[in-house]
DNA sequence: TGTACATCAGTGAACGCGCGTTCACTGATGTAC
DNA sequence: TGTACATCAGTGAACGCGCGTTCACTGATGTAC
């Protein structure tokens, strides 16, 4: 009937595995990760529900590749922010202004797209999957490895004390997604968006400066 | 049977709105907000499902009402990491020292009570709600308040610009709640609880210096 | 090149579950006379 | 002080819902001979 896949003509599908995905990523883009039923994506993917179990272990095994899925989602799009920065001749305000790129994409990125988001960072996975993801066919740079980056910039333009360096990552990072969050799911739900990017950019100066 | 509640020898039940509130918080402690569910709240009340509906419109309203209870706990809670703080001369250094002992309350509580934590701030809520309270019969004063405290003090000491003062509460909410989520639902969910400690306090000190 | 066959991705029907919510009710309480 | 009565917090039974998951199955595909 609807759903993303092509249309069938064929008994077999072709390649379920990945409608599933691609129909939970706009199931979550919608409405979060509660919103990944596993008897609403095979119903768009125009399946029966059990056809799912031949591609998931179970419900969280999907959800878990969804999440997969969205978080590569959010990196090309931080990588995007990132890689408009241009290189001008000061190295420490290239750092920052690579650093302060990222942070708000971040937080756009969660302002934009609220289920994505919460897909992608509050389905809970191990820190080395969430982290070292260098693996083989990834498409490009994690978010946490451009933060990586630049603060190493930071670090080597003199802007940033070595010994500050290690698990800075974690600053920042709690930073934005603190904001994200209060504004996601929690109390600061209803403030304008103006009022939002006043506040944003606030977060990532205090960020960049704090750390 | 069991339940929070007195047993009860009379057909009336005698404050069931309190008990359902109460039951909810243990529900809400042992597996954040979805735990509220009406039907176990009354089942461990000892009352009949509807009975819920003389006191609560629906589920979600059963639900605010522990959202609020829980908020007013981490309040306590926060408030006595404020009073322990002693008045030294340093009218900059009490400042930042309640500030910081404010923090790793709020991220300390976090981690204690994963639930309540949720149950008390990612429940969507009008920031009016969430932020004015000095309401009537209110306990004591919020950490919202108690975070304008300190950096009121701050400003008073010279050690904050009065310009960068209005609207700094969310800045350094931002960085704790972030942390405070990375590790309950996000992608630091497996930090251990030394290493934890030790980002706990670098991020308020970030916060301190950054704001 | 043609046929037999194993593989395994899909089907169809059913399961048990617990949820929130609605209905018509009952009976203890406390107030008015 | 004693009785009639209105109130309304509780009961008991039922509803429809959609979920995840399991079962025995079927039939298109591609491989071996």
């Amino acid at each position: 009937m609807s759903g993303l896949g092509s249309m069938r003509t064929t008994y077999r599908h072709g390649d379920l595995r990945a409608t599933l995905v691609a129909v939970g990523i706009e199931l979550a883009r919608q409405g979060g990760p509660d919103a990944v039923v596993l008897r609403e994506a095979t119903r768009q993917a125009g399946v029966a529900p059990n056809a799912a179990y031949r591609h998931f272990a179970d419900r969280a095994a999907l959800l878990a590749a969804v999440s997969d899925e969205a978080q590569a989602i959010v990196a090309d799009r931080i990588e995007i922010a990132f890689d408009a920065i241009p290189d001008t001749g000061d190295a420490t305000a290239d750092a920052r202004a690579r650093l302060t790129a990222i942070g708000r994409a971040y937080i756009d990125f969660a302002c934009t797209d609220p289920g994505l988001f919460r897909a992608a960072f509050t389905v809970p996975r191990d820190l080395a999957t969430a982290l070292e993801p260098p693996k083989a066919g990834a498409r490009g740079r994690t978010p946490f490895e451009l933060l990586g980056v630049s603060l190493d910039a930071l670090v080597e333009a003199g802007a940033l004390p070595a010994e500050r360096r290690p698990g800075a990552e974690f600053l920042a990072w709690s930073a934005v997604h603190g904001l994200a969050m209060l504004h996601l799911e929690g109390p600061l739900a209803h403030l304008g968006s103006p009022m939002l990017e006043g506040v944003r950019d606030r977060v990532v100066e205090m960020a960049v400066r704090g750390i």
